[in-house]
DNA sequence: ATTAGCACTCGTAGAGAGCAAGTGCTAAAA
DNA sequence: TTTTAGCACTTGCTCTCTACGAGTGCTAAT
């Protein structure tokens, strides 16, 4: 069923009063906001509708109205209107890409920093968990006792260990490392090592086969973490100066979100793979009176990340879409097509 | 001046009750509790002195003691008596060894887990910042337009980063930057780049100068991170738990202190990098109700590290300190002396 | 279809009473 | 001299009660 103009733009003044205020909000209010020309009373007549049809709720009887979960829905789909990202604003966010960092992965770190102090929400970077399947295997010699061991995986992301042993070795010694790994190991994920590949493993190490164990125990581990790195949050204290979580229940519900930093990312990439493109959530995960905006990261096609924001369910979303559109569209502009990003050599006649 | 035996024992009393219910404790509760065989009033008398000595005070007139920080600090350090840890918890704490990590900075991430779990409290682990002079480059090929640039510091840390590139790179092109930086940038912290090092640097390149300022800018970024990512927190959440931090405000104040992980470090390594062991701090850091137990990581005479657990004031300090100690003498046998960690190796008769 | 008016509901803030906990002090007992 | 019982006093907490204000739905008039 379609809503008239007057229910959206009651509607929409409803709940951007409610964005703005956090109080519940009453018929007599609008009729001095918004281009409203009618009485109180219309209005409540408007509302009581609006509520029946599912947008609007009373937190208690006397009280004015609330957005409900559908509500804030057509209200993001539709209802609002563009925010113009400030100046002030565009300059916070043109300072995350004049700062060139090479990798995606702090880049996205200081948008999210960057995105968290022009909301006041908190907001987050997820990495994608890189593909598992190790491709190719480097060893370094560092000292006499310890090497690194460096693994390309199919995806061409890299993973390296600093690995220290007991036993002195030595460049060749780490060829040979490199080289049987490489035999054997290429291509696997941690479930199909097979007895038989280990065993070749440590039959083409020949005379240095002590350090096998060692190595193994290594890449074993290369192959299991989750990378909690790749996981960045922001200004999670931001959250409890709203009072939707002035409620310590409530803040420690929300902060047990990015708690677990593994499980936090499996949760956001779970959601960001299937969509192209940003999404918003409310009171998903236990959290009634949140909101999280997500945005996934897509570079050549592929979702590599995603960037978010999680504010109490009144938060400004078009204020929040806009800063996370504006970084989305110009990550692709320095990533997407490319896997370079420097200027001073588009300025070469090269 | 000294305390007597049984103001000892009351101390005592009045803050093992305390850290167990949170509440002010009264006189007439001890006389319960305890082995103090005298009536309420004597008690009083000697609590009333204890007070105008330094170590209790009262929140208000009618309520029972409280401890101040004097009387934490007496507590700490003498009163209180060890803690055995139990056979449940010591298996949680001996998995974290169990599962031999080569990296300490991982197995301090485990602990910090495992301590957190066990004294409910929140744990934190952070690794020194290392010495930020570079010795040596190395770089590693991996495809056409990328390749991993290394970075061994003085101090035998390790940083690297993967550097994309638009122009194509190969081995022998690779060899020439590593052999450049290696001539021109060894040594170098952040402040003693030099115009000349520079220069000569690109110099060295001959023709792949092209690629000399992405290589700079990336060596920047290494020489200046803070390597944020070496700092651990664990069970942030926990503290919500307790009435002292029941006020949205305050658990503001306690959970920002973890938001800037830098600054964080910072901190708690400037705290520690002067103490030999285990120290105790009160109501610090603008938390008048937060407690802070600090365990320096000494490897080889050098600190390169800290764990720690922040709770509130009247936090079990006999647990915690148990449970940080036996982790850090632990460690001690693990990593003193040798630079490798396997029982592997030793079961060889080699 | 809109609006003014009104009775009604409900949450909140404030005042006051009563209660419980715990103290300091005094005077008696050991 | 030290300890103890007893008591008056202080103070915070909880409960109830009331008044108030905000906002509603409904009815009747425009």
């Amino acid at each position: 069923m379609e809503l008239s103009e007057r229910k959206k733009k009651i509607l929409k003044s409803v709940i951007d009063s409610y964005i703005r205020t956090g109080e519940p909000v009453g018929s007599k209010l609008l009729t001095g906001t918004s281009d409203l020309q009618v009485s109180s009373a219309t209005i409540r007549n408007e509302m009581n509708e609006l509520e029946r049809m599912g947008y609007l709720e009373q937190p208690h009887a006397s009280a004015g109205r609330v957005p409900t979960a559908e509500g804030y829905r057509t209200y993001v789909d539709g209802l609002m209107e563009q925010y113009l990202l400030s100046l002030e604003e565009l300059k916070v966010l043109n300072e995350v890409f004049n700062y060139k960092v090479s990798e995606i992965e702090r880049l996205m770190e200081s948008a999210s920093h960057a995105i968290s102090e022009m909301t006041n929400y908190t907001s987050f970077s997820v990495i994608r968990p890189s593909g598992r399947n190790a491709q190719r295997f480097e060893t370094l010699y560092i000292d006499e006792h310890s090497f690194l061991l460096i693994m390309i995986c199919t995806d061409g992301s890299i993973r390296n260990r600093h690995v220290k042993v007991r036993m002195s070795v030595d460049p060749e010694m780490l060829k040979t490392v490199a080289d049987a790994l490489n035999a054997t190991m290429s291509g696997v994920c941690s479930e199909d090592v097979t007895l038989q590949s280990v065993l070749e493993f440590e039959e083409r190490l020949g005379a240095h086969s002590g350090i096998a164990a060692t190595v193994l125990r290594v890449i074993y581990d290369m192959l299991n973490s989750t990378d909690s790195e790749k996981v960045h949050i922001d200004g999670v204290t931001k959250l409890l100066s709203y009072p939707e979580f002035s409620d310590v229940e409530k803040a420690k519900d929300a902060i047990a979100l990015f708690e677990d930093r593994r499980d936090f990312a499996q949760k956001i990439m779970s959601r960001s793979t299937d969509e192209k493109g940003l999404t918003v959530h409310f009171g998903e995960a236990d959290l009634p009176d949140a909101g999280i905006v997500l945005q996934p990261i897509i570079i050549n096609g592929k979702t590599v990340g995603a960037i978010g924001v999680m504010g109490p369910k009144r938060m400004d979303y078009k204020k929040v879409i806009a800063s996370l559109q504006y970084f989305v569209d110009n990550v692709g502009k320095q990533f997407e097509g490319e896997s370079e990003n420097e200027q001073e050599h588009r300025k070469k006649p090269e």
